[in-house]
DNA sequence: ATATAGCACTTGACTTTGTAAAGCACTATG
DNA sequence: CATAGTGCTTTACAAAGTCAAGTGCTATAT
């Protein structure tokens, strides 16, 4: 097999390449919901460190997604909002709420992957 | 600590838990497409080892999303198939697939993250 | 006036997650 | 009878993510 099927040539590989990254699903929905600040973002979006949030903004930014403004250095103030790119991902964010009623309704032991283990 | 506004009681929120696993939405789907064995659909999502594979399955499996069969245990021979829920995530991989056509249209330099360095 | 809290991050040590390579038990094919 | 294929598992290692703390500065509270 030469001619690879599921190569970066592939656009639905290459969106499910960035999307997967941790964080970054819960990112665009806050931003779809509004744009933020940094610690804004950061609490909007829950548990994700300070670390990993400023690379994955850096990421994507770099990839048109998202825009970032800085509205003051020194009293530093910072300003992230969606491009026209990163919001059409509202149709994405949208099925996935569907999908997710439908079928994860009640917060069941249906997931045992990372449940505090002192409520099983 | 009050009530949070963002922990695993939204379905939402934990969808994006699970599909933001890394190769989940590859697994997903590749098994939209057709029905698999361990090796094929391996082949397939393209890149994920078998450790990885295994677990992640098992998971998917747990959440019951894809169903495994063992046909036959000793020339081993496995297969696997999404569920009514698993198949239900067509429609987020749709959107996906739109939003990457409309977004993502060339393989340009855009997303540096995890070209293949002999491809570059 | 001074202490406290907030903003936007960065740094370094550590943990978790993912990966590569090899192997196992076995069959079917050349 | 060697080779390739099935479906995994194991071990050792690399990469990714996390925790805690800190930086430099301001604005509000005390």
């Amino acid at each position: 097999m030469t001619t690879e099927t599921h190569g970066s040539l592939c656009p639905v590989h290459r969106a499910i390449g960035i999307l997967q990254e941790k964080w970054v699903l819960h990112i665009i929905r806050s931003l779809l919901a509004a744009d933020k600040g940094f610690n804004e973002l950061s609490r909007s979006v829950g548990g994700c460190n300070p670390a990993t949030l400023a690379q994955r903004l850096d990421h994507l930014e770099r990839l048109g997604l998202i825009s970032k403004t800085v509205t003051s250095v020194m009293p530093p103030r910072s300003h992230y909002a969606l491009t026209a790119s990163g919001r059409e991902l509202q149709g994405v964010i949208d099925e996935i709420d569907r999908w997710a009623r439908a079928n994860l309704p009640a917060e069941d032991a249906a997931d045992l992957t990372h449940l505090d283990p002192a409520r099983v």
